[in-house]
DNA sequence: CTAACGTTTGTCCAATCGGTCAAAATTTGC
DNA sequence: GCAAATTTTGACCGATTGGACAAACGTTAG
């Protein structure tokens, strides 16, 4: 029987199967990017022959589809929870804090992430112009109005998103490099305690020292 | 006769036809990373036919490892212009500047090396451990000497050079999606001054306003 | 002219790839 | 318990890939 995204009857094994076969996607997928993992990787590390697998998923691309827009919702969750309510400054701290434990915990996930975006977002184009665009822009107008309340500084809220993503992912992309320059003492698991006390200074109060 | 890299000799045509090759695999390579690239496509690329661009470089790997190799250098330059005599705050500019100009002008260099980064760095690891770890080390302390005058806040000098590392080339790296974001009126060739603003802005003075 | 050298091409190959298919093994519904 | 449905497997296929190779093509020095 045909077992398509779009079929919504799944069997408890189908159910168990297909997780088994995302969460080994996502491994092997997140390391080589999609062109450079192969179908036969994929069912090695999930258990399982590749025709095996090929039963649950038709095409190799399915799999990297029915990934990325799980991912989406997850990785754009922090961003959503940016409310107006609580104070600015302790809402973006919040934020950045939050980012960065998302590198941290689903560094596969980022770098899935940034595999796509990097060949150009051949997959997901439509979701960056549309929900994600959405989203931002929303989210730039609460903070737009912050700054119009002089409770942070005037500057470009939708910049000010980017070098937050790009400060926080780097962490998890980058993750070989850093750790490669801090070297064996500091690239240890406490770079990201170090890395939160940095990006919290550097957003709050950049480095021209309080005269 | 063979044409490896460590062979000095090398006829005009031989100079020429290796720089053709070599452009038109950073082309290829940087659009859809190693694995994902075809000898077939970089000869196209370059014009000539699959067997002569072999004539020239006798593997795959070859190509891309050259091309890192001159990568790095060319990379780490603006870091390494980073220096003691003038004005500290004046320095980090002007590095922040140089770094961003160059995601503008060399999005291919930037987008080859973060995929390298991105699948483990197998290639280049120990240039990382060696020669950059190096570089980062040195500068590092430049920057210690200039937070212990007071010169600048005092903070993580290697987070630091990582933030810029990460905001700049996030231009570049996630540029489909920053433009994407920006919408048309916006993600025009305006984002780049935009981005140098908003930067220079929050390495200085951060986001708490200045009561 | 021609021999030596550098360059280019067409053809070929083995390996790997994504994916198919029929048959076997297993599970499930009654 | 048994028939139907689902799951698993081994064998196979065509396309693409990185690369080898010898023959052909140019170019130039004597």
């Amino acid at each position: 029987m045909s077992v398509g995204t779009e079929a919504p009857r799944r069997t408890r094994i189908q159910q168990e199967k297909r997780e088994l076969i995302l969460e080994a996607a996502l491994e092997v997928f997140s390391a080589h990017g999609f062109r450079g993992s192969t179908i036969d990787q994929i069912a090695e590390a999930a258990g399982m022959s590749k025709p095996n697998l090929l039963y649950y998923f038709r095409r190799k691309e399915d799999i990297h589809e029915t990934l990325m827009q799980r991912l989406l919702d997850t990785w754009l969750a922090p961003l959503r929870e940016l409310d107006d309510i609580g104070d600015p400054l302790t809402e973006l701290r919040g934020y950045i804090r939050r980012k960065l434990e998302m590198a941290r915990d689903f560094p596969r996930e980022s770098r899935l992430f940034a595999n796509e975006i990097l060949q150009g977002a051949p997959r997901i184009m439509p979701l960056l112009e549309g929900e994600l665009k959405t989203l931002v822009d929303e989210k730039a107008s609460v903070i737009k109005g912050w700054m119009r309340a002089g409770k942070i500084t005037r500057t470009d809220p939708w910049h000010l998103i980017f070098s937050i993503w790009a400060t926080t992912q780097h962490y998890a992309d980058f993750d070989v490099q850093v750790r490669a320059v801090l070297g064996p003492n500091r690239g240890g698991e406490g770079r990201f305690e170090d890395a939160a006390r940095f990006l919290e200074q550097l957003f709050l109060d950049g480095l021209k020292p309080k005269t």
